[in-house]
DNA sequence: TTGTATGCGTTATCAG
DNA sequence: CTGATAACGCATACAA
């Protein structure tokens, strides 16, 4: 690797200062320069295909134009649209995203986040709320840094959170089953200790509470397929016979259940009928086709990455927390109660 | 924010100067000094909080321990393994991951490649080889980085390749057709101007005449399910009456493919076998299970990375191309030819 | 083993 | 409108 060029080499060849170069080349200050030097400057800088060191300037600036985004799982389909989302709107400020993935592994988690401290982001969007572990939050309380929280982790660490609303589609689901005539229905929820899920167990007892009809709650080891896949199992043995229908954490867990019934040999929805949750890409090409609650991932994305800039601009958080609408779509995995 | 603490503010309250302190913060240097003021400088850097500033010691070391990544589009699921591939052998090595997503955008593309490169990026990885617009990989070339291609871009600019055998995942979908009795195969392949594209068509082409069936190749206007629905128009349309069996470009191709084949009053595989090509996440969920040639995505960046790391330490690239087997994943979407 | 001095490439402040 | 100069936070060659 050759020495790069630097804005001293462009000066010598523009015939100007440094200081004019500099000016020249930002947006901010190109008005304070002549015409006719400014189109020198950029000649020159253009001929010897000069790059702006990005750490020079935020040293020297303390702003490193760059957000860190840290999240559970990639490989989790609700997030490409999430970050699709914070990307959009953040690039169009000018701002580079770096998104870290941490595998659900706490010190992954905590590495990642001291990393991208080190790298001076402007601010942080984490998706990563385990009620629990409080971690990364602390970490970020502590660091004094701009945080928005997404999908997880309501009222943790006072920061502001973008999410779906969780309880209003807990409630379209069991509606739309109980309108299919069902009255045995299982929650197969998240983990415990995902914010997530005690909004959606929560909702869900109450929900079935209150339209009377019987129900119980499991609690999957994850939200993965596999966690679907066995959680399966505590809800086929559960008292009172199989429940005609399953309100899952997630999309995964919802195709894990599935699976699971077909291994049984029940089928789905004619034996069984399964309500997914986040509306995931794909989830209309699976079998059955998923019917999910529709989470807009991609503005909750967007919002986030609002939500942040306007701190930062702001230089103090409004505690803010953005709920979006959700809505039911029906699918193909669900269907009348068997009488 | 209140002003960051620096190095210097650690020196003052462990009492050393604060090139000590460097020195005893980096592995590198630790054992230059002595070992009760290295217990006093990490107690005063953990007392105040102390996060080293990746900028300023990029700018001193020029090295940025950053390596970018650029990929067409994170919502295919056969990015995140290869993603996650990457992350793994990089992280163990002290760097970090910069993953800019492009949408197949063309000036996205460029102007990612450009901010990376503001942040002067040690390396990159690249999956987005056209074969038409050789952009990147020409600014690539031009601002003489090390660079290594990923999955796509077979022989563009000189630079090593990762990829899986996609001519010998031709051959094997196809022997795996003909058994099955298929003696009419349509080949739905990606856009011409991908170069994965161009070496599975002529595998296809290849290996079809030479075992003397019957076949022909469409091509779709992009990797997606919405590309495979609608190229089907072709193949439905085409002379010779409808084909038995299809291969197609990628797994999300094939996907589109079966939507519409079901559109059209057709089953899949019962009237139309269909194989798919990468077995990404969740082939195996979808309806009919896919039957895929399966590529080692994870395997494949993590190769890229070492690629690159090696390039990096020995300060020049070899230009290697690295072939990875593939198998085939046999499940439902294929299955005996209709006589 | 530790301190001193310098420079990495920018931008901001201050003069002119 | 432009030039000179200092400073951002750190690592390192050199001196002690």
């Amino acid at each position: 690797m050759p020495r790069r060029v630097t804005i001293d080499d462009v000066a010598r060849l523009a015939e100007v200062h440094k200081a004019t170069v500099s000016r020249a080349l930002n947006a901010q200050t190109r008005d304070q320069v002549n015409v006719e030097t400014l189109k020198r400057v950029k000649r020159a800088a253009r001929q010897l295909g000069y790059v702006p060191n990005a750490m020079a300037r935020g040293l020297r600036t303390s702003r490193s134009m760059t957000i860190g985004v840290i999240i559970p799982d990639l490989m989790n389909p609700i997030f490409p649209p999430i970050i699709r989302g914070i990307e959009h709107v953040l690039q169009a400020q000018g701002y580079t995203v770096l998104v870290a993935n941490t595998d659900s592994h706490d010190d992954v988690e905590i590495s990642a986040f001291e990393s991208l401290l080190q790298r001076r982001v402007d601010g942080f969007i984490l998706a990563t709320g385990r009620l629990d572990d409080h971690t990364v939050v602390d970490e970020a309380k502590a660091a004094d840094v701009p945080v928005v929280l997404v999908n997880r982790g309501a009222g943790m660490g006072g920061f502001p959170l973008v999410s779906g609303d969780n309880a209003h589609g807990i409630d379209l689901a069991l509606a739309h089953l109980i309108e299919l005539g069902h009255r045995r229905v299982v929650h197969a929820a998240g983990p415990t200790n995902f914010s997530t899920t005690r909004s959606r167990a929560e909702a869900f007892e109450a929900a079935a509470t209150k339209a009377g009809v019987e129900h119980d709650t499991s609690y999957a080891s994850g939200l993965t397929i596999e966690a679907g896949f066995d959680v399966a199992d505590e809800i086929l043995a559960g008292g009172g016979g199989c429940p005609t229908a399953l309100v899952a954490g997630n999309d995964l867990v919802a195709l894990g259940l599935i699976r699971r019934l077909r291994a049984e040999g029940l089928r789905c929805p004619e034996d069984v009928s399964v309500v997914g949750f986040n509306d995931m890409p794909f989830a209309e090409d699976f079998w059955p086709p998923l019917t999910t609650v529709h989470m807009p991932l991609r503005e909750i994305g967007a919002e986030a990455a609002r939500l942040l800039l306007r701190g930062i601009d702001a230089g103090e958080q409004e505690a803010a927390t953005v709920t979006l609408p959700v809505s039911l779509v029906v699918r193909g995995s669900t269907g009348p109660a068997r009488t």
